[in-house]
DNA sequence: AGTCCTACTGAGCACCTGCTCAGCAAGTGG
DNA sequence: CCACTTGCTGAGCAGGTGCTCAGTAGGACT
């Protein structure tokens, strides 16, 4: 039997084929994480050979390590544009004067979110898998964890009581809601989160359904 | 070389190497979720080989299902155990009159989970990794959340809403928070409950007071 | 037209995967 | 004391794993 038709043998420039590999790695983890990761069948993916991959991202652990910070800018990058924020967004609200409450920035975060379930899913997945420490993402998602809370606890309002437990409420809420959504597509994450959001005393100062003392909505 | 010390060919009853597996693997997925579990390293673990391992559940698959039904069993026990209910919980809970609230309720979920970190994280990976659908444990996950939401639901106190509101918010605290628990060893798990199901409007009918009186450190 | 760089291939390594099958031996009832 | 059940082993299968290395070919530059 004559060989198939050997590929086409193109050749892509490196920044366009890392970009192809972890557009393809990304779709593969949020599916089956990463110690479901077949780097063959990232490399069938692509075209080309796992070898080829390898040339561009050195081992496993190095193509992982790639898609979280890819991914990292690209939301970080998105979040700075939805809020109308200047570029470097988490100096701004680690040290900065950060100029958005908790509530519209965690809005914004979920109105994002609702729009790609894959990275919601790569995030939630890879988020368990990493618990332990030996996992080569334990590291990215502690400190992100730390991060995130942090910059919550920061932006969280006065009037809904001790930062470090709004912050905790809120970043608890998200990730437990994005869960609920990701396995019923019929949740609605938006709403649900509003709801929820709503519903903590003193987070979203105008959903107070039980609080009549507003004489005039001046 | 002389072979190793041929093993003991120590012959178990069936029922009590079931039990023996499925500890060892419980304690292996709970680390490596179940692609990353080794029928291998389970089949070391109990000091058996693989097909003696694979004679009592017949699968990788089995196993699994039979590891989640195995402790489901336990959970649901202990958790009518700690609220001096009767066996049959979940029947009670969906058609009987429950007799408990459900701040209670979640407080005596709460208080066994922090009892056990490596139950919790079996739950949180696969939950993870079985958002899927050709997951093993999908179907089992899914036919979970909706179950816990449908109870959750009964138990609402009308004072804090919709029902299902108030059963999506307090289900994705629970989730949230015990991964903040399971990332950092140093959260109060308990504490964290009580704290953010505090602040839900509602939901735990004491503590309505805007701010703890001072937390005055003593 | 020739040269160099580099994206990429083919072959291969050592090892692991879940699973099957025939057969052995530890315990049990006759 | 023997037959029988059954928990378990040893060998082996087909296929997959991440990774290495020498070599090749496409494209850009001189």
């Amino acid at each position: 039997m004559p060989p198939p038709p050997p590929r086409s043998r193109v050749r892509l420039p490196a920044a366009e084929r890392r970009q192809q590999v972890l557009t393809a790695a990304t779709a593969l983890i949020s599916e089956r994480g990463y110690w479901g990761l077949s780097l063959q069948d990232v490399a069938d993916a692509c075209g080309i050979t796992m070898p080829g991959l390898l040339h561009h991202f050195g081992s496993k652990d190095n193509l992982l390590i790639a898609v979280l910070e890819h991914r990292d800018r690209l939301d970080v990058d998105a979040l700075a544009d939805r809020l109308g924020l200047g570029g470097d967004l988490f100096e701004l609200l680690e040290r900065g004067e950060p100029g958005v409450g908790l509530v519209p920035f965690v809005d914004a975060i979920v109105d994002r979110n609702a729009t790609q379930r894959e990275i919601v899913r790569l995030y939630s997945v890879l988020q368990a898998e990493s618990l332990v420490p030996d996992h080569p993402a334990h590291a990215f998602f502690t400190a992100r964890q730390e991060t995130v809370l942090r910059i919550f606890a920061r932006l969280a309002p006065a009037a809904a009581g001790e930062p470090g437990d709004v912050a905790r409420h809120v970043l608890a809420l998200l990730d437990g809601l994005q869960l609920q959504w990701l396995r019923d597509p019929g949740v609605d994450l938006v709403g649900a989160w509003r709801t929820a959001s709503g519903a903590v005393a003193g987070l979203r100062p105008t959903a107070r359904t039980r609080r009549p003392p507003r004489p005039d909505g001046g």
